[in-house]
DNA sequence: GCTTTATGTTCTACGGAAGAACAAAACCCG
DNA sequence: CGGGTTTTGTTCTTCCGTAGAACATAAAGC
């Protein structure tokens, strides 16, 4: 991706910075802010502020709420909002479970649609198909108010972010499928889905609250548990998708070269000793046991599944360690099946993870767990979209 | 480090980003370019492009070259080319040498000086102060032309970004070293180097082969071989110095967990297996032995270094495949003492890359060599100060 | 010597933000 | 209850930087 030589800026690229520089404002504050709030925090002249404001108004892309009288002196202030009526649309395709979520540009859920299913070694087509008719529903529902800003689709596995193809999806048994075109088939008109990873998408749901709000975090190691163990490092609020978009594959760090095979043909990775199935497995647990399980067995002293838990956080502080020495992140944040086990896992990661990072001495890494709703990535697909908006909002002005 | 929430762009803002992206332009150019040029590759108008040159040729970081008249039709153009009486010091402290080297803006070495001594263990106050001598040495030369616009400082270990201190430099057996203070009371009048990793700043002399100017490589991982392994990512250009300026520290990452102890108070690193001083020992050689000479012994059919040679491919293939994977990067750079064991080095480590990295399929992993003048750091350090020149031009400007 | 071609300069127009003055809508207080 | 105070939002002028067009300049081609 050649990158371009950068452009000369004009007059109109002075409006349209400052007009996204706006709507960030809006949407980063913590609740309404008035003209005169954005002139401030954004620095301009409350004319030029308002000015700007005024255009977003227009465009739908701010709401000005209902001025409730203030107990304060002067003149009461219009409340401005992120525009109610801007949303976008959420999908997931993983190995339990189809997702559809409709976000708007405040970040709450106007609508959802999850359905839980084993659709390991499913066929591609039909479960896309099935996805396609969900959002569809979805869409036809209370939805109909929305101006659809997006839509994207979270995939567990390697994404080419060019050509938009799913390489490999190793959990669902997919090889070179082109999920956008196979899925657009059945979505209204044009609506073309951008794909992308089901980690790095569900990270940006920690790394922003609502579309621009930032997280508590802006730099952490997010880990995916799923069946194997996806990841994604996130950087200053920006999630790292390298330089062709297969980042953060963490399930796949070598913890032991003379480890146990993996499916994608190394050894000893991660996802062998920390995956749900490899855990289960080594406990000597059926492969649906809940996490919930898991931990209560522990605690209650069942030898197998503390050993599998130790060896899970073992491995787990190997390849992390070795993560956070090449990226330094000074947080490592566990979801999916990793989160409900965090309890027993957390303090032995811990401490590895104080042993064998190198600036541990000067800033120990933090371990913490997020148990969200399910389907983080079809949120994070939707905030993805929406944050196409917020960086060119004159795009959306027409 | 809060980030500021971005401030409003003004008429000033686009001057300045607009005499920054001229000046960039002429940087990254392959040879001179004309008014009319840059009017093309920015997208200006010639009446835009032109004063933005005057403005920054009448501040010395343009300089107008001869008008030699091109065998070519129409009026002849005014060669262009990045100011050559703006220049930056580059220092750099390593085990083994001590350097001072100054650039122009055009990417030329100007001057420097390179001492090679052993520094292992050396008084941090008694060194610093050698360096600070060549340095004003160097200085008072043929750089009296110059106008300094910064210096850098690379240093082989851990600097705090923020507080500007060398937290750790294991290979000096350094701790906890005000180097910039020290460094500063040895040099001219209020000249303060901003110290930086020398991993971290010798990547970047791959990244650019002159200030502005894009190398050939825009994604890799770079390997420094010094007696440990220093590291650097370097994503779209840019070197990932991390949130603290930490990052890179790939000679830290776990190749083996059951691995021998290293310094850093951790077991099987990296370092441990391809480290200069481990692979020695483990061939069975003087710790001083040159690099040519090791090569020479393996092709001579030695078995102890080839068994020592292999070990540090397969610690190498493993650490960097994990680090590939995490971080999506299509390339390996060997430098420092990696880049004379690239020969033998490279068959088995793109063979294990290919293996381990599980977007291999799909683009598999280079490995390259540079072998540079010594001290690379030091011209990163030089070529760091020179590049906040490129990113505000507008401040030497006054 | 005239035409062609490309570079560089000059001049006017336009768009966008700054800054100041003004209007509006509340509270406070005598 | 009416004037002063305070804060918000609007209007108007000024200034600045780029766009665009016309023009000047310096070469080669014919």
């Amino acid at each position: 991706m050649r990158t371009t030589e950068g452009t000369g800026a004009r007059q109109s690229t002075l409006r349209s910075s400052n007009l996204a520089l706006v709507l960030r404002t809006v949407c980063a504050a913590d609740g309404p802010l008035s003209r005169a709030d954005v002139a401030v925090r954004t620095g301009t002249t409350r004319a030029t502020a308002a000015r700007l404001v005024d255009e977003l108004v227009a465009g739908g892309l701010l709401d000005e709420g209902e001025r409730l009288a203030p107990p304060r002196r002067g003149r009461p202030a219009t409340p401005l909002l992120p525009g109610a009526r801007i949303g976008a649309l959420g999908l997931q395709v993983d190995a339990g479970l189809l997702a559809a979520r409709l976000l708007d540009l405040r970040g709450r859920v106007v609508a959802e649609r999850v359905e839980e299913d084993d659709l390991v070694g499913s066929d591609p087509a039909r479960t896309l198909a099935r996805l396609g008719a969900l959002a569809t529903d979805l869409l036809a529902g209370p939805a109909g108010e929305l101006r659809l800003a997006g839509a994207g689709l979270a995939l567990p596995g390697l994404v080419d972010v060019e050509r938009h193809l799913l390489l490999r999806a190793p959990n669902l048994g997919w090889s070179d499928v082109d999920a956008v075109g196979l899925l657009a088939a059945h979505l209204p008109d044009g609506l073309r889905p951008v794909p992308g990873n089901e980690a790095d998408l569900a990270a940006r749901t920690v790394a922003e609250t609502a579309p621009g709000r930032p997280g508590p975090m802006r730099d952490f190691l997010y880990l995916s548990g799923q069946i194997g163990i996806g990841g994604a490092a996130v950087v200053g609020g920006q999630v790292m998708t390298g330089s062709a978009g297969w980042a953060g594959e963490v399930g796949h760090v070598c913890v032991d070269p003379d480890g146990p095979p993996c499916r994608c043909g190394s050894t000893g990775c991660l996802e062998q000793y920390a995956g749900r199935h490899a855990l289960l497995a080594a406990a000597g647990l059926p492969l649906d046991t809940a996490p919930a399980e898991v931990v209560a067995r522990a605690s209650a002293g069942d030898a197998d599944v503390r050993r599998a838990l130790d060896a899970a956080a073992r491995a787990l502080g190997v390849a992390l360690a070795g993560v956070v020495n090449v990226l330094d992140l000074p947080a490592v944040v566990l979801g999916g099946h990793l989160a409900a086990l965090a309890g027993p896992l957390r303090p032995p990661l811990e401490e590895l993870l104080g042993r064998r990072v190198l600036s541990a001495r000067w800033r120990r890494p933090v371990v913490a767990a997020v148990t969200g709703p399910p389907a983080a990535g079809a949120t994070g697909a939707a905030l993805r979209a929406l944050g196409d908006v917020l960086a060119d909002p004159v795009r959306r002005l027409g």
